[in-house]
DNA sequence: AACGGGGTCAACCGCGTCATG
DNA sequence: ACATGACGCGGTTGACCCCGT
């Protein structure tokens, strides 16, 4: 299918934002709220294709997002999730409120696979690896088209190709050694009724369709930049880490919790 | 102190999917 | 039913940083 580049290859800016960028897209968004992505950049005045628009506010100047390593117990998520999900890092960052798929992905490129390695476990199959070495030999003229994967509700999804020719790791994880952590996660009922709730956790984004002040595409409001948002800029230039998002939490969330999803308008 | 290699992560690219006309 | 446009996703890249030599 013929396709468009998605913006004016002309005069589009590439490379890091800088904050003057930062700041326009931000203002932008909290006064309109997020509606036609492809339009944001005329709108608000910057030259960029709307798609690294929409990724520089998902990935790094939405409000809502914890920076900074992942903890133990989200590590452990991720690696469960990661089991059933396999590469489907939204449907992933979508159960970890805060974290983006981007985050979730270079976390796991750069820190889990190694981990697993180590743990002995395949980071792909989730199989320790002696037994995939022993699975690859036995395997290696086995039908292909066999594979299924328990998918996000629980169903049986079809193959991906790196899922090959296995039964769904979490079927197989009453195995040995390395696959305790992954047990500890699964035996937990509580948790998986969490992981696997239809609805998946609310977007904070919604809840900025109802702050106060400025008008949004859809008619709900958005503080003022001066008024409420100069926080956020400061902590992109520190890195909302440095001064703990625990300390954002303490000062924005109760200002955030007033606006609290009050209705599940989505933009 | 300088250099090189590896690690990390923000950003880009291209494709798939969905909505709409 | 088909074509088109827009968005979202996952893979990949490349710049920067850190650490060891």
């Amino acid at each position: 299918m013929g396709r468009q580049p998605c913006c004016d290859k002309l005069g589009v800016k590439k490379g890091p934002w800088t904050a003057e960028e930062d700041k326009k897209l931000i203002n932008f968004i909290l006064t309109n709220g997020q509606c036609c992505w492809r339009a944001v950049p005329k709108l608000a005045g910057l030259r960029r294709c709307g798609k690294s628009c929409r990724l520089r506010w998902t990935n790094y100047l939405r409000p809502d997002l914890k920076r900074g390593l992942l903890s133990d117990g989200e590590e452990q998520m991720v690696i469960d999730l990661h089991s059933r999900l396999g590469n489907r890092w939204s449907k992933i960052a979508a159960r970890l409120p805060g974290r983006t798929d981007n985050e979730i992905k270079n976390h796991w490129n750069t820190h889990i696979k190694k981990k697993l390695i180590k743990m002995g476990i395949d980071p792909t199959t989730h199989e320790p690896l002696d037994k995939e070495a022993k699975a690859e030999e036995s395997t290696s003229h086995a039908d292909h088209s066999a594979d299924n994967h328990i998918s996000e509700n629980g169903g049986i999804a079809n193959s991906s190709s790196e899922h090959n020719s296995r039964a769904t790791p979490t079927e197989n994880r009453s195995t040995s050694d390395g696959s305790n952590l992954l047990n500890k996660i699964c035996n937990d009922e509580s948790l998986l009724s969490s992981l696997w709730m239809d609805d998946e956790p609310p977007l904070v984004d919604s809840s900025w369709n109802n702050l106060p002040a400025g008008e949004t595409c859809d008619g709900t409001s958005f503080p003022s930049w001066d008024e409420n948002c100069a926080w956020l800029l400061d902590f992109q230039d520190f890195g909302t880490n440095d001064l703990g998002f625990d300390c954002l939490n303490d000062i924005e969330l109760n200002k955030m919790d007033t606006f609290e999803m009050s209705d599940k308008t989505v933009v």
